[in-house]
Formats: structure tokens, sequence, C-alpha cells
DNA sequence: CTAGACCGTGTAATCGATTCCAGTGCACGA
DNA sequence: TCGTGCACTGGAATCGATTACACGGTCTAG
């Protein structure tokens, strides 16, 4: 490879001078920039980002860790990180902890050797050694989508109290007796939360859940499965699922439809999350939608601003319900 | 950050000894390699990958450029590779090109920049400049999916003639006169040889495709659901319609249903790339399936043997038709 | 006519690791 | 007892950039 000290002596100039033009210094004289230039093209010359980064201590660069790839929300929330990030010269390092706590840790330290500005993570569990690590650095840090017990720094997230509530309401105006609730972990945010909010917006409505109508899942599709055989396999069954997170959400809905149910007929089903093919879906499932560009852009701008040692602006995102059909007609009592 | 010199003074030695004993030399004494271990441990030491990479002109790392992340067969392909990246003690920086050929240009800059060991492309277009750029630095590169014109370098794709033959003689079977094809853009190899391969199928069985019934997309959902608007639009229109991409095919789908059209009652529906939810959908999709995870552990695997300047292992993956009944029941004719 | 300001450029230190080469101390054989 | 070889260890150069500081030259003001 080509290095300065290349480009310089071609040019007949010291590297201090080629540095002053690659970083856009007043100084050099527009004769000696041209001379430069030229001899960078001559040689094709590419800075060594490494060396760079080295000196100055920046890499241009943030970490961001999902917890699965193949989850179709953290992917679209991936890629609008990725997108803003790009509007502003960072490049993202991606590294996915496949819902495993270990592997996250594994990864939080490999980014923070290479030191990245600044990290984005959507933490596995609540189990967050990798976190003090990371604060021990200093490095900017920001939560995405779930939080953990104790974290002090910025966490993007979106609130599905009034979401849920209606989807309570919107059940119990089907005439759904029973409602069974395949959560996510307990040891996650997001698991915990979605759970105890549906919980109680239900039992306001006079239709609290049973003990046994609860089952949790992992956030991944064959654990939703398992939770819809052994929910559908009660005696007293439930009339409709509710999954907290997509995959789950689609894991039911293959259970039920092996069992030989139909949706909603049998059993309504309403999930976490939306996707852009959920309408095609058969039958057209009833979600709580989530912002996920808008959670991608404000995680990656908080961070940035972070970095820039400004103060984060302050988010409030807030899901939505989509009713689609699936838990079938309000008043079908 | 503690850097090396501290961790040699607090443990008492030069930093060439510590840096023997963090790479496993065989050198030091069971009891510095303690004293260091211990130091290390103390100061909560961790080394600076950019330093290391710098002296040693290797990061470990390596630069996968795909064309849509929020394209779940890309998504499906980046996570294997990830994962066989991992098993081999490498690390990927994951840069989304959006199907953009100079944003692929760009990304590909960017990580000739940052010195990564070696390149994983899936090209987005044909007009690969970047190549040279790579070529010229003589950088390991494999591309993945997609070929180019001229490319003199390892390709890991997927055979998909026997499947679109299957599939060509399965829509003849259930009696469909007029097959429309939703195509890949004619810039890119898969787009245009499946188009071929299909075409050349129908032509066998004696039913050549119309050249009205053929209609370019860009990979994308809303590509698919214009075309399928055209085609189904046409005084002539197709019996069936086979999108040569998963999102295209969504699209069609879609676009197909709001013209209230029944699938397969009114029109078939056969689609490139299989996903996990396709048997959820009404109706079940019928397509031809790829193996992504072999296809991105493959390419992972190859582009290592590169890098190890070793001959890298030929895979030869071939393409399924999985039938759902999307496209009608064989001999409904 | 000269002192001082100012401008453009070069010299050299620095970032944090790796690694060649030389030096030290010890055991061993002669 | 002394030279030789071996095993460890340290000094210092190096990777490719950035940047503080010094230096020589031109211009202006007194």
């Amino acid at each position: 490879m080509t290095t300065m000290k290349d480009v310089a002596s071609h040019a007949g100039v010291s590297t201090a001078t080629v540095s002053r033009v690659l970083n856009g210094h007043a100084a050099p004289t527009q004769e000696t920039r041209a001379r430069v230039l030229a001899a960078i093209e001559e040689l094709g010359y590419r800075p060594n980002a490494l060396a760079r980064s080295l000196r100055t201590t920046a890499t241009k660069t943030f970490g961001l860790v999902i917890s699965d790839l193949v989850n179709p929300f953290f992917a679209e929330i991936a890629r609008a990180v990725e997108q803003e990030a790009r509007a502003h010269g960072y490049c993202v390092v991606l590294a996915n902890a496949d819902e495993s706590a270990e592997q996250q840790t594994t990864y939080v330290r490999t980014l923070l050797d290479r030191r990245v500005d600044g990290l984005l993570v959507c933490p596995a569990t609540d189990d967050a050694e990798w976190m003090d690590e990371v604060v021990a650095t200093g490095l900017p840090l920001v939560l995405l989508d779930r939080s953990v017990p104790g974290a002090d720094c910025p966490v993007i997230r979106v609130d599905g109290a009034g979401a849920l509530a209606d989807l309570a309401a919107s059940l119990v105006g089907a005439g759904h007796e029973r409602v069974g609730v395949i959560a996510g972990p307990s040891d996650t945010s997001t698991g915990r939360e979605r759970l105890a909010q549906f919980g109680s917006a239900l039992a306001e409505l006079g239709r609290p859940v049973h003990p046994e109508h609860v089952v949790h899942g992992d956030f991944r599709w064959e654990s939703g499965a398992q939770a819809a055989a052994k929910l559908m396999g009660l005696p007293d069954r439930p009339t409709a699922l509710v999954a907290m997170d997509n995959l789950m959400g689609l894991g039911a809905l293959e259970q039920v439809r092996a069992l030989g149910l139909s949706v909603p007929g049998d059993v309504g089903i309403a999930v976490y999350d939306d996707q852009p093919w959920f309408p095609l879906l058969d039958p057209p499932l009833t979600v709580i939608a989530q912002p996920t560009v808008e959670m991608g852009r404000a995680a990656a701008r908080c961070l940035i601003a972070l970095i820039a040692d400004e103060q984060p602006p302050d988010v409030r995102l807030t899901a939505r319900l989509v009713e689609r059909g699936s838990c079938g007609e309000a008043g079908r009592g």
C-alpha cells in the first residue's frame, strides 16, 4: 500500500503538508495543494484509517449490538441506525448476540477493544455485567428497546401501555372471556413490562388474566409455538392469544393452525410488533405497531449527541394498536 | 485508558514481555507470566486493537456489503456469515448499500481504508467500478449471490435452473396458459439468469413467455406491486405470476389481492426465495427455496481460505421448488 | 533600513502495540 | 575455573498517520 510518505516525496513536500491538505487545513497554498492532490490521485493513495484513529483517538464508528438479526424488528432498527449514522459520517459495526448474554458480553469487549466512539445496545437480558466495563471506560452508551435495572444512560424505548390497553379493550369488546398471554422472558424489561401493562389493563376491565394462561417464551419462533400448544391444551383454554413479540406470534399462529383451529373463529390472535407483510397473512394479524425507524434514528442521534458532549434530545415514542380482524369482530360476544 | 506501558511498569517488566504474555509466546516464565496477568487483571487492561492492527497489518475483520438489510434473504445470509466468521475469530463490519451502486462504492472504500482482511460483497449492480480498486490492493474478495461481468474472484451462488424448470413444469401441468414474470433488474446477474432459465424452461414445454408478460422490477416490494398491476391490467392477462425475489413477490401478492382477485383461483403466484412464515400466508406460497445459511457459511469459509492463502473449497449449491398450492393444483386444466 | 508580524512549510514527537536484536544470568562440560 | 550455549528479558525501531513547534522568507510600519 502507498502511504503518506510516498505521496509526500512524490509531490516534493513533507508528510505534514500532505496531512494538512487531506484534513482541509487553511495553511497550504493553492499551488502545493494542487500538487499534493495530483500525487494522491496518481498513486491512488488512500489514508490508513487505523493509523489515523490511533493518533486521533476517534474512529468515526459506533458499535450496534442487537439481540437477533433475523428478527425483522431488529433488522429494521439496524437499518435505521445505519442510515442515520452514515448521514453523520459514522460507520456502524453490527454485532449479533443471538439473544445470548455471554455472546453479548464478548461482543461488547471486542467493540471496546476496537475503540468505537460509542455503543448502542439492545440488551439481551437484565444480566448486564458488560455494562460496568463500558461505564468504566466512559464510552458513550445508549440502550435501545430494552432497559436494564440500574442503568444510568439514555434508553430509547417505546411506550406500549396505551396500545396494550386499547388491545385489552378491543378483546373484551369482542367478547373474549379468557385471554392467554405468550409473554417475553421475565429477565428482559420489555418482557416484564408488556405483561404487567396488559395484565393490569385487562384486570381493570374486570377480566384478569388467569395465572395459568401466562406462558413465558424467549422472543423466538419456536417458543411461541410451544407456548401456544401448551395454552391450547388446557381444559379451560383461552379464547384469544396475545404474543408479546412478532416471532413468538408467528410461532403461535403456526401452532394453532397445525392444531386445526381456525383464527379467529376458534381462537383470536394478536401480536406485538408489526411487519409489512402481516396484512397478507391468513388471517391478517391484529398487531401493536412500534415505530422502528424512529427508534433507530433516535438512538443514533442520541448517541451522536453524547459523543459530541451535547444534551441528547428527549424522544418519546408510542406504539399503537392496528386492528386487522385476527381477534374477531367487536361485539361478536 | 490503561496501556501496555502501564501494565509493564505495574508488573515490573518491559512492554515486550507483556506483549509476549498476551500473545502466548513460549518465552516468559510461569512466574513473570503470572505477575503480568495479575497486573492486567488489576488494572483492567484491554489491548488497543487499532495499535495492534497497525503494527501487524491484520484486523481480524472482514467487511460484508449487502444490497438490502431489510430483505430477509440478505438478513439470513448476513447472520450466517457473521456466525461462521465469529467461529474463526473474525469480526464482521456490515455495510448496507440499499441497492445503490454509489453507496456500495463508498462503503467498499471505507472498508478498504479500515484495512479489513477481506471483503464479501453482494453486488448491487453489474456496474462494479469499486472492484478495480479492490483488486488493485490485492485484498481477498468473494462475491455472494450475484456475479458481475469480468470478475475473476470466487463467487458463491446458487444454481436455480433445475428448480425453475420444475416450477415451469408444475405451472404447465396445472394448466397455466400464460405465465407472467416479474423479473429482477437486468443489470444484475441473478435478474438476468433467473429470467433466462425460466424462459427457456417454459419454451421447451411449448409455452414460451410472451414478451409483454415480462416486467422488470428492482427486487423491492413496491416494484413487485407495480409490475403485478401492469401485468394484471393487460387485456390478455397472465394466469400465473412468478416473482424472482421474495419482496417483489409479496408486493405482487398484495397488489393482486387489492385488485380483488383470488389466489390461486384467478391467478397463481410463485416466488423466488422462501421464508419461514411463507406457509402462513394467504395462500401459502409456492416458492423456490435457496439454502441461505449454507450460502453465508460457504462465503465466509471461502474468504477465510483466501485470507489464509489456501485453495477455497468449491461449493455447489442448488435451489429447490417447494409447492404450497398458490399456483393451483396440478391437472386443474 | 530594520524590527516584528505573519505565512507556509518541515522536523520530530507521539499514539499503543509488535518484534528483531542484543544482553544478562545460569548451568554445563572441558 | 572458564568458555559456550540456552533461556529470558529489555531496548529500540517500526507501523502510518497527526500536530506542536521551529524556521526561513516576505511584508509592513516606524
